[in-house]
DNA sequence: ATTGAAAAGACTGCCAC
DNA sequence: GTGGCAGTCTTTTCAAT
């Protein structure tokens, strides 16, 4: 589909909020509220938004730790990827799963309690994985979340 | 704030779908829609549920490709890490900037349109960054995203 | 916890441009 | 074709019991 620059400023305020109505949205890009309601279910049908989501603070669940770990396979093959991703994916700490070319095979983004529970979950989740060669950690210590092009 | 087992299942309903009414909410741990209604008010009151937020298929917006640069800075001290981030996050590709302490020291997940639009990113923009040392990329073949603990 | 009422928002013609 | 207007209908929200 072919999007003009309406559309993209629609996407844009949802990006910011997307807890807009459709009369909010249209103020904000200069539509009635049914033309702004016709072409965000464009957007939909066409598969440019593809879902709702909702942001948790792991703080106020209790997870004060997040780790981004670098995966690399040791043996190509004697694990398969699909297998490698079903278990890794099957670790309830594990929130991502990234398949990445480079230095590393994978990318996890990790969460845990504390770092104590987090060396449990490297020492008994992630290292007991088969085929994993090496393991590169990474703590974060804030994130920050960008509109991104458009 | 204290959560018990039934807040917790409905963060998790909450998070496999985020377009769930009250009533449906309720049915799934077993709660009247009133009484759903106002745990889910608590838990935005309590900043557990942080915000709404829509995916954006980056496919269909024209962006092939996603990578992941894990970012050393040369000399610390000569360039504020405030200023280091206010400088990249101005970059329009650049999604997201996570402050990490291992390896790197900062991660970025930057977009392009395809991987000679990637090429442009990467030499005008990053490498002409203040204060970089090495930088290193991980192209994303797939990702995929998990519940989580809870 | 259930009911039900008030309000807000989602959706549908139909008309003008 | 796209947008706007006016109206209907559903859903949410929240009080009363």
């Amino acid at each position: 589909m072919e999007l003009d620059e309406t559309d993209r400023a629609l996407l844009r305020a949802l990006s910011q909020n997307a807890a807009q109505t459709a009369s909010q949205l249209g103020r904000a890009v200069g539509l009635s509220q049914p033309a702004a309601w016709r072409r965000v279910q464009r957007l939909w049908a066409s598969g440019a938004l593809a879902g709702r989501r909702l942001d948790l603070d792991p703080e106020k669940l209790g997870f004060g730790v997040t780790v981004f770990l670098g995966v690399k396979l040791a043996a190509r093959g004697r694990v398969s990827l699909e297998d490698f991703e079903r278990i890794v994916g099957a670790i309830p700490e594990v929130q991502r799963v990234e398949h990445v070319l480079g230095l590393y095979d994978y990318r996890l983004r990790v969460v845990a309690r504390d770092l104590a529970d987090f060396e449990r979950v490297l020492r008994r989740r992630i290292m007991a994985l088969p085929g994993v060669g090496s393991v590169e950690a990474n703590v974060m210590l804030s994130e920050e979340r960008l509109p991104g092009p458009l």
